[in-house]
DNA sequence: GTGTTGACCACAG
DNA sequence: GCTGTGGCCAACA
């Protein structure tokens, strides 16, 4: 049952979770928080696996600018989803992306 | 061990 | 505003 991942996986899903609803974060804030500030890719990475797929809120993280990103079931869900919490996306990016993005303490 | 790939980021033109 | 280029890190062949 126990998947046999790293620890920067770890890191990673669980820094999603942390996510609150309504809210969204960058893959290099992720990066930042898990001691990797320079691995925003690596980041994007560990979710595109998911192994923690529907455990985890991935489409809650969003590119630095602000865009979807992509998305591992199709960046059309993603946007749905991000849209069912109560954020608005403007052509294909969050509308007050700067307010709606949650900073890990 | 080496090279390629990827849900990225920042900078230059 | 968009495109191209270099760089970063981890997983995979």
């Amino acid at each position: 049952m126990n998947k046999k991942i790293t620890k920067f996986e770890q890191e990673v899903y669980e820094a999603c979770s942390r996510i609150p609803l309504g809210r969204v974060s960058t893959y290099k804030d992720i990066a930042v928080y898990i001691k990797r500030p320079s691995s925003a890719r690596a980041v994007g990475n560990a979710l595109n696996r998911n192994p923690y797929a529907p455990k985890v809120p991935c489409h809650r993280v969003v590119r630095s600018d602000g865009s979807l990103g992509g998305f591992a079931l199709g960046s059309l869900k993603k946007e749905f989803l991000l849209s069912h919490e109560g954020l608005k996306i403007l052509k294909g990016k969050i509308r007050d992306f700067k307010q709606s993005r949650y900073s890990f303490e």
